[in-house]
DNA sequence: TTCCTTATTGATAACAAATATCATTAAGGA
DNA sequence: TCCTTAATGATATTTGTTATCAATAAGGAA
Protein backbone atom coordinates (compact mmCIF):
# COMPACT_ATOMS: atom_id res chain seq x y z
CA UNK A 1 0.00 0.00 0.00
CA UNK A 2 1.27 3.57 -1.40
CA UNK A 3 1.47 6.44 1.25
CA UNK A 4 -0.28 8.58 -0.28
CA UNK A 5 -0.85 12.89 0.87
CA UNK A 6 -4.59 11.88 0.96
CA UNK A 7 -4.00 8.68 3.38
CA UNK A 8 -2.24 10.96 5.67
CA UNK A 9 -5.64 13.54 5.71
CA UNK A 10 -7.95 10.39 6.03
CA UNK A 11 -6.30 9.09 9.02
CA UNK A 12 -5.78 12.28 10.53
CA UNK A 13 -10.03 12.61 9.78
CA UNK A 14 -10.90 9.54 11.66
CA UNK A 15 -8.61 10.54 14.49
CA UNK A 16 -9.88 13.95 14.72
CA UNK A 17 -13.80 13.11 14.26
CA UNK A 18 -15.91 10.92 16.59
CA UNK A 19 -16.78 7.43 14.69
CA UNK A 20 -17.26 9.31 11.28
CA UNK A 21 -18.92 8.05 7.98
CA UNK A 22 -17.54 8.23 4.86
CA UNK A 23 -19.11 11.80 4.70
CA UNK A 24 -18.47 12.64 7.91
CA UNK A 25 -14.44 12.06 6.91
CA UNK A 26 -15.00 13.90 3.58
CA UNK A 27 -16.73 17.37 4.74
CA UNK A 28 -13.77 17.31 7.04
CA UNK A 29 -11.05 16.95 4.64
CA UNK A 30 -13.25 19.24 2.11
CA UNK A 31 -12.05 22.01 4.62
CA UNK A 32 -8.66 22.25 4.03
CA UNK A 33 -8.25 20.28 0.95
CA UNK A 34 -11.54 20.71 -1.34
CA UNK A 35 -9.93 19.04 -4.50
CA UNK A 36 -9.99 15.67 -2.63
CA UNK A 37 -12.51 13.35 -4.51
CA UNK A 38 -14.93 11.59 -2.61
CA UNK A 39 -14.29 8.43 -4.41
CA UNK A 40 -10.42 8.16 -2.66
CA UNK A 41 -12.41 8.35 0.49
CA UNK A 42 -14.35 5.53 -0.03
CA UNK A 43 -11.87 3.97 -1.44
CA UNK A 44 -8.85 4.10 0.94
CA UNK A 45 -11.77 3.93 4.59
CA UNK A 46 -12.67 0.23 2.66
CA UNK A 47 -9.14 -0.41 1.83
CA UNK A 48 -8.11 0.43 5.33
CA UNK A 49 -10.58 -1.70 6.70
CA UNK A 50 -10.52 -4.53 4.72
CA UNK A 51 -6.52 -4.54 5.97
CA UNK A 52 -8.01 -4.07 9.57
CA UNK A 53 -6.32 -0.87 10.32
CA UNK A 54 -9.21 0.47 10.52
CA UNK A 55 -12.93 -0.73 11.79
CA UNK A 56 -15.83 -0.35 9.79
CA UNK A 57 -18.65 -0.40 11.50
CA UNK A 58 -22.56 -1.52 9.87
CA UNK A 59 -25.45 0.59 11.30
CA UNK A 60 -28.77 -1.21 10.30
CA UNK A 61 -30.80 1.42 8.49
CA UNK A 62 -27.86 4.30 7.79
CA UNK A 63 -24.40 4.48 6.48
CA UNK A 64 -21.43 2.36 7.75
CA UNK A 65 -19.21 4.49 10.07
CA UNK A 66 -15.46 3.78 10.89
CA UNK A 67 -13.47 3.68 13.84
CA UNK A 68 -9.77 3.53 14.38
CA UNK A 69 -9.94 1.68 17.83
CA UNK A 70 -9.82 -2.00 15.82
CA UNK A 71 -10.75 -3.88 19.00
CA UNK A 72 -14.40 -5.40 18.60
CA UNK A 73 -16.78 -2.88 20.76
CA UNK A 74 -20.48 -2.47 21.06
CA UNK A 75 -22.10 1.32 19.86
CA UNK A 76 -25.05 3.13 20.62
CA UNK A 77 -26.57 5.04 18.12
CA UNK A 78 -28.63 8.21 18.21
CA UNK A 79 -31.71 7.96 16.65
CA UNK A 80 -32.22 12.00 16.22
CA UNK A 81 -28.08 13.26 15.66
CA UNK A 82 -27.02 9.87 14.40
CA UNK A 83 -23.84 10.01 15.75
CA UNK A 84 -22.05 6.45 17.28
CA UNK A 85 -21.08 6.56 20.69
CA UNK A 86 -18.99 3.58 22.41
CA UNK A 87 -20.42 1.45 24.61
CA UNK A 88 -18.64 0.02 27.94
CA UNK A 89 -19.95 -3.53 28.37
CA UNK A 90 -17.77 -6.27 27.67
CA UNK A 91 -17.71 -7.67 24.00
CA UNK A 92 -19.48 -11.13 24.77
CA UNK A 93 -17.29 -13.80 22.80
CA UNK A 94 -19.72 -16.57 23.93
CA UNK A 95 -22.15 -15.28 21.61
CA UNK A 96 -20.11 -16.56 18.91
CA UNK A 97 -20.34 -20.03 19.93
CA UNK A 98 -24.27 -20.01 20.14
CA UNK A 99 -25.00 -22.63 18.55
CA UNK A 100 -28.89 -23.88 18.51
CA UNK A 101 -31.02 -26.19 16.81
CA UNK A 102 -29.99 -25.37 13.64
CA UNK A 103 -26.20 -26.15 12.43
CA UNK A 104 -24.94 -22.59 12.09
CA UNK A 105 -21.62 -21.62 12.03
CA UNK A 106 -21.50 -18.33 13.60
CA UNK A 107 -18.89 -16.24 12.88
CA UNK A 108 -19.86 -13.09 13.54
CA UNK A 109 -22.61 -11.11 15.54
CA UNK A 110 -23.42 -6.99 15.61
CA UNK A 111 -24.92 -5.76 18.46
CA UNK A 112 -26.15 -2.09 18.39
CA UNK A 113 -27.90 0.18 20.79
CA UNK A 114 -30.41 3.01 19.46
CA UNK A 115 -32.28 5.73 21.03
CA UNK A 116 -31.35 9.88 22.32
CA UNK A 117 -28.24 10.55 23.60
CA UNK A 118 -27.09 13.16 26.29
CA UNK A 119 -26.96 16.33 23.91
CA UNK A 120 -30.07 15.49 21.85
CA UNK A 121 -32.45 14.37 24.81
CA UNK A 122 -35.00 16.96 25.51
CA UNK A 123 -34.15 18.09 29.33
CA UNK A 124 -30.78 19.27 27.40
CA UNK A 125 -32.67 22.28 25.45
CA UNK A 126 -32.23 24.31 28.31
CA UNK A 127 -35.17 27.17 27.86
CA UNK A 128 -34.20 27.19 23.92
CA UNK A 129 -38.01 27.10 22.24
CA UNK A 130 -39.67 28.75 25.37
CA UNK B 1 -56.34 1.00 5.64
CA UNK B 2 -57.97 0.10 2.15
CA UNK B 3 -58.20 -3.66 1.67
CA UNK B 4 -56.59 -4.21 -1.79
CA UNK B 5 -55.97 -7.13 -4.29
CA UNK B 6 -51.82 -6.19 -3.92
CA UNK B 7 -52.07 -6.28 -0.03
CA UNK B 8 -53.61 -9.82 -0.47
CA UNK B 9 -50.72 -11.03 -2.59
CA UNK B 10 -47.76 -9.56 -0.34
CA UNK B 11 -49.20 -11.29 2.60
CA UNK B 12 -49.13 -14.38 1.06
CA UNK B 13 -45.68 -13.76 0.40
CA UNK B 14 -44.40 -12.76 3.87
CA UNK B 15 -46.06 -15.94 4.94
CA UNK B 16 -44.85 -18.04 2.11
CA UNK B 17 -41.35 -17.01 2.21
CA UNK B 18 -38.63 -17.14 5.00
CA UNK B 19 -37.79 -13.81 5.91
CA UNK B 20 -37.87 -12.02 2.83
CA UNK B 21 -36.66 -8.81 1.44
CA UNK B 22 -38.82 -6.99 -0.54
CA UNK B 23 -37.16 -7.95 -3.69
CA UNK B 24 -38.29 -11.54 -2.47
CA UNK B 25 -41.37 -10.74 -1.66
CA UNK B 26 -41.68 -8.52 -5.48
CA UNK B 27 -40.43 -11.81 -7.34
CA UNK B 28 -42.73 -13.99 -5.66
CA UNK B 29 -45.96 -11.84 -6.58
CA UNK B 30 -44.84 -11.29 -10.02
CA UNK B 31 -44.83 -14.84 -10.71
CA UNK B 32 -48.63 -15.00 -10.58
CA UNK B 33 -49.15 -11.50 -10.46
CA UNK B 34 -46.59 -9.64 -13.05
CA UNK B 35 -48.43 -6.36 -13.15
CA UNK B 36 -47.96 -5.59 -9.44
CA UNK B 37 -45.51 -2.64 -9.39
CA UNK B 38 -42.07 -2.77 -7.09
CA UNK B 39 -43.34 0.56 -5.55
CA UNK B 40 -46.49 -0.87 -3.92
CA UNK B 41 -44.23 -3.84 -2.25
CA UNK B 42 -42.21 -1.07 -0.90
CA UNK B 43 -45.18 0.89 -0.01
CA UNK B 44 -47.31 -1.87 1.57
CA UNK B 45 -44.44 -3.15 3.55
CA UNK B 46 -43.36 -0.36 4.71
CA UNK B 47 -47.04 0.77 5.79
CA UNK B 48 -47.38 -2.87 7.42
CA UNK B 49 -44.26 -2.46 9.42
CA UNK B 50 -45.32 1.15 10.47
CA UNK B 51 -48.94 -0.23 12.02
CA UNK B 52 -46.97 -3.35 13.88
CA UNK B 53 -48.49 -5.64 11.59
CA UNK B 54 -45.18 -7.39 10.43
CA UNK B 55 -42.01 -7.02 11.72
CA UNK B 56 -38.82 -4.84 9.73
CA UNK B 57 -35.32 -6.48 10.26
CA UNK B 58 -32.46 -3.97 9.16
CA UNK B 59 -29.33 -6.16 8.57
CA UNK B 60 -26.17 -4.49 8.68
CA UNK B 61 -25.00 -4.05 5.14
CA UNK B 62 -27.83 -5.48 3.55
CA UNK B 63 -31.42 -5.35 2.76
CA UNK B 64 -34.06 -5.06 5.07
CA UNK B 65 -36.02 -8.33 5.58
CA UNK B 66 -39.88 -8.89 6.37
CA UNK B 67 -41.41 -11.28 9.10
CA UNK B 68 -45.06 -11.86 10.19
CA UNK B 69 -43.42 -12.45 13.28
CA UNK B 70 -43.59 -9.98 15.10
CA UNK B 71 -42.62 -10.79 18.79
CA UNK B 72 -38.61 -9.46 19.11
CA UNK B 73 -36.26 -12.23 18.50
CA UNK B 74 -32.84 -12.35 17.21
CA UNK B 75 -31.90 -13.76 14.04
CA UNK B 76 -28.83 -15.57 11.47
CA UNK B 77 -27.63 -14.09 8.59
CA UNK B 78 -25.85 -16.36 6.06
CA UNK B 79 -23.01 -14.12 4.42
CA UNK B 80 -23.49 -16.95 1.26
CA UNK B 81 -26.81 -16.67 0.37
CA UNK B 82 -28.06 -13.38 2.39
CA UNK B 83 -31.04 -15.54 4.05
CA UNK B 84 -32.08 -14.85 7.00
CA UNK B 85 -33.08 -17.61 10.27
CA UNK B 86 -34.34 -17.20 13.60
CA UNK B 87 -32.19 -17.85 16.28
CA UNK B 88 -33.60 -19.58 19.42
CA UNK B 89 -32.34 -17.71 21.93
CA UNK B 90 -34.46 -15.59 24.59
CA UNK B 91 -34.36 -12.08 23.57
CA UNK B 92 -32.71 -10.02 26.12
CA UNK B 93 -34.61 -6.99 27.75
CA UNK B 94 -32.04 -5.97 30.20
CA UNK B 95 -29.83 -5.15 26.92
CA UNK B 96 -32.40 -2.13 26.78
CA UNK B 97 -31.93 -1.19 30.74
CA UNK B 98 -28.13 -0.63 29.69
CA UNK B 99 -27.16 2.74 31.23
CA UNK B 100 -23.49 2.99 31.10
CA UNK B 101 -21.41 6.31 32.05
CA UNK B 102 -22.89 8.12 29.41
CA UNK B 103 -26.91 9.19 29.81
CA UNK B 104 -27.86 7.61 26.88
CA UNK B 105 -31.92 7.09 26.65
CA UNK B 106 -31.60 3.00 25.26
CA UNK B 107 -34.73 2.40 23.77
CA UNK B 108 -33.99 -0.46 21.71
CA UNK B 109 -30.98 -2.93 20.33
CA UNK B 110 -30.24 -4.82 17.07
CA UNK B 111 -28.67 -8.15 17.66
CA UNK B 112 -27.99 -10.29 14.78
CA UNK B 113 -25.31 -13.50 13.80
CA UNK B 114 -23.57 -14.01 10.56
CA UNK B 115 -21.57 -16.58 9.50
CA UNK B 116 -22.86 -19.48 7.24
CA UNK B 117 -25.98 -20.67 6.93
CA UNK B 118 -26.30 -25.13 7.13
CA UNK B 119 -27.00 -25.06 3.70
CA UNK B 120 -24.36 -23.11 2.21
CA UNK B 121 -21.30 -25.18 4.57
CA UNK B 122 -19.04 -26.48 2.29
CA UNK B 123 -19.01 -30.31 4.01
CA UNK B 124 -22.83 -29.90 2.47
CA UNK B 125 -21.47 -29.89 -0.77
CA UNK B 126 -21.98 -33.60 -0.99
CA UNK B 127 -19.51 -34.87 -3.55
CA UNK B 128 -20.79 -31.83 -6.20
CA UNK B 129 -17.19 -30.29 -7.94
CA UNK B 130 -15.17 -34.09 -7.72
C1' DT C 1 18.71 11.99 -9.92
C1' DT C 2 16.17 10.18 -13.56
C1' DC C 3 13.39 6.60 -15.30
C1' DC C 4 9.74 3.32 -15.15
C1' DT C 5 6.24 0.52 -13.44
C1' DT C 6 1.96 0.51 -11.50
C1' DA C 7 -0.88 1.79 -7.49
C1' DT C 8 -3.60 5.71 -6.68
C1' DT C 9 -6.30 9.55 -7.91
C1' DG C 10 -10.35 12.51 -9.60
C1' DA C 11 -14.33 12.61 -12.23
C1' DT C 12 -18.02 10.30 -13.39
C1' DA C 13 -20.99 6.50 -14.30
C1' DA C 14 -23.28 2.68 -12.41
C1' DC C 15 -25.51 0.33 -8.93
C1' DA C 16 -28.67 -1.05 -5.06
C1' DA C 17 -32.09 -0.04 -1.71
C1' DA C 18 -35.58 2.72 -0.69
C1' DT C 19 -38.68 6.76 -0.85
C1' DA C 20 -41.15 10.62 -3.37
C1' DT C 21 -44.09 12.34 -7.05
C1' DC C 22 -48.14 12.32 -9.70
C1' DA C 23 -51.76 11.21 -12.71
C1' DT C 24 -54.95 7.32 -12.85
C1' DT C 25 -57.61 3.75 -10.66
C1' DA C 26 -60.56 1.57 -7.55
C1' DA C 27 -62.09 0.75 -2.36
C1' DG C 28 -65.99 1.10 0.03
C1' DG C 29 -69.10 4.22 2.63
C1' DA C 30 -73.02 7.64 1.68
C1' DT D 1 -74.83 4.53 -8.20
C1' DC D 2 -72.04 8.22 -6.83
C1' DC D 3 -68.20 10.29 -4.62
C1' DT D 4 -64.29 10.90 -1.87
C1' DT D 5 -59.83 9.68 -1.30
C1' DA D 6 -56.53 5.93 -0.33
C1' DA D 7 -53.93 3.02 -3.18
C1' DT D 8 -51.73 1.94 -7.46
C1' DG D 9 -48.21 1.83 -11.42
C1' DA D 10 -44.71 4.16 -13.59
C1' DT D 11 -41.10 6.79 -12.98
C1' DA D 12 -37.96 10.05 -10.92
C1' DT D 13 -35.20 11.05 -7.02
C1' DT D 14 -32.30 10.24 -3.08
C1' DT D 15 -28.69 8.03 -0.54
C1' DG D 16 -24.80 5.17 0.15
C1' DT D 17 -21.49 2.81 -2.23
C1' DT D 18 -18.66 0.53 -5.77
C1' DA D 19 -16.86 0.33 -10.69
C1' DT D 20 -14.61 2.43 -14.69
C1' DC D 21 -10.95 4.79 -16.85
C1' DA D 22 -7.72 8.09 -18.31
C1' DA D 23 -4.31 10.93 -15.95
C1' DT D 24 -1.14 11.34 -12.11
C1' DA D 25 2.34 10.40 -8.85
C1' DA D 26 4.77 6.85 -5.38
C1' DG D 27 8.83 5.01 -4.79
C1' DG D 28 12.08 1.27 -6.15
C1' DA D 29 15.59 0.31 -9.94
C1' DA D 30 19.16 1.98 -12.70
Amino acid sequence: MRHTFQKALIDEAIHALNHPTADDVYLYVSQSHPAVSKATIYRNLAKLADKGIILRIAIPGGPDHFDYQIHKHYHFHCDTCHQLFDIQIPYNDTFNQVNPANNFTIKDHSLTFSGICNKCHPSNNKGKKK
